[in-house]
DNA sequence: ATTGCCTATGCAACTCGTTGCATAGCAGGA
DNA sequence: TCCTGCTATGCAACGAGTTGCATAGGCAAT
């Protein structure tokens, strides 16, 4: 389990009530880690209990009270042994590849649209990343330790996205390659 | 949820036990969707009462008995109407990524191991995925639709991890240089 | 005025996924 | 002989993650 280390870097970087770690979560962290509302409160009030952050009533006019956390000693001491422990496999899910495979079973050409939409979502998100890199590392040779190592966490973002646009581009061209051939293809599976 | 059309691609391609998922689910399927025997059992108990799957029990000697599954119609129908549905967005669980920026409120230093053993397991399954184009994909000039399919899901494995390995080099060059930077680091956020 | 959206937190119920354990026969090595 | 490991399936319990709903004030547009 590695949400609540997530949530205390995203503390450490910046203190936050759960409400807007749950906006973090939507956005930057949220490409390499996603987390709803949900479990973000509840993991916080698990996480407060343990004394891994500290909480602060935040009294606001015109907005409902915020309750906003930072990361305690305990938490500090935690993330630092979990940095020291063996890491995890990554655990891929990856729909689409299921999906592509499905099509031998089924007509290849029915994935184009969906594979399009894919393409076009991951091109918008590697354009955000490439903005984002110009606003907060305009000058590579002047960052602290800290952007240094944001900016290789973005740096694989980019390669990672541009990666999948190529890999979806060739998708796209073996399906279209496959529709063309008239929808003949093996039908030795079919009902 | 798709861990139910998972395996009925898998079962589609090859009828087998849940115990014979289960290796398949370790091995190749597994590099894009993982799943224990647990859930793959509990799952496929569900398949069948929902005729998605049919059993047949195979009784075989020096081993226990086994029960093979094969997809049904329903579960055909199932698959198709899935295919035509639009697609979640893939959730990206990357620890890794949380590391790295927890790094920057601990000794970079002490990443660069785990790093080094995430590039070694890339490393490997790059080896075994080319290897395994050079044995399933000799001729690509002579593959059918299916074939084509399943060599375009393996490319796209492929360049993951090519794209993996280059980034923690990256990765690498960068904690190794803010190592020989003496441990001074921004210090700003540190207890 | 009403509708809908945003901030902010939370409960309840559910499904998904993991872990530990159990059974049970057979095979192979120390 | 004992121990380990493989095939093959399963139960029980737990933790992770999702979904639907609720509250409640403020704001902006219709």
């Amino acid at each position: 389990m590695a949400l609540e280390h997530a949530i205390l870097v995203s503390l450490l970087e910046q203190p936050g009530s759960g409400y807007e770690l749950a906006r973090r979560f939507d956005r930057s962290i949220g490409r390499f880690w996603t987390a709803t509302h949900q479990q973000i409160y509840r993991v916080l009030r698990r996480m407060e209990a343990d004394d891994w952050v500290a909480a602060q009533e935040v009294p606001q006019d015109g907005r409902p009270d915020k309750k906003v956390y930072s990361a305690a000693g305990a938490g500090r001491a935690a993330l630092a042994g979990w940095l020291r422990e063996p890491v995890e496999p990554e655990t891929v899910r990856h729909e689409l590849a299921v999906k592509i495979r499905a099509a031998a079973f089924d007509d290849p050409a029915a994935l184009v649209s969906e594979v399009e939409r894919h393409r076009e979502s991951h091109a918008a998100l590697l354009a955000r990343y490439l903005h984002g890199e110009q606003r907060d590392f305009p000058d590579t040779t002047a960052l602290d330790a800290h952007e240094q190592l944001q900016h290789v966490v973005l740096r694989g973002g980019i390669e990672y996205e541009r990666m999948t646009l190529a890999w979806l581009d060739d998708v796209l061209a073996t399906l279209r390659r496959l529709s063309a051939d008239g929808g003949r293809r093996m039908t030795t599976d079919r009902v």
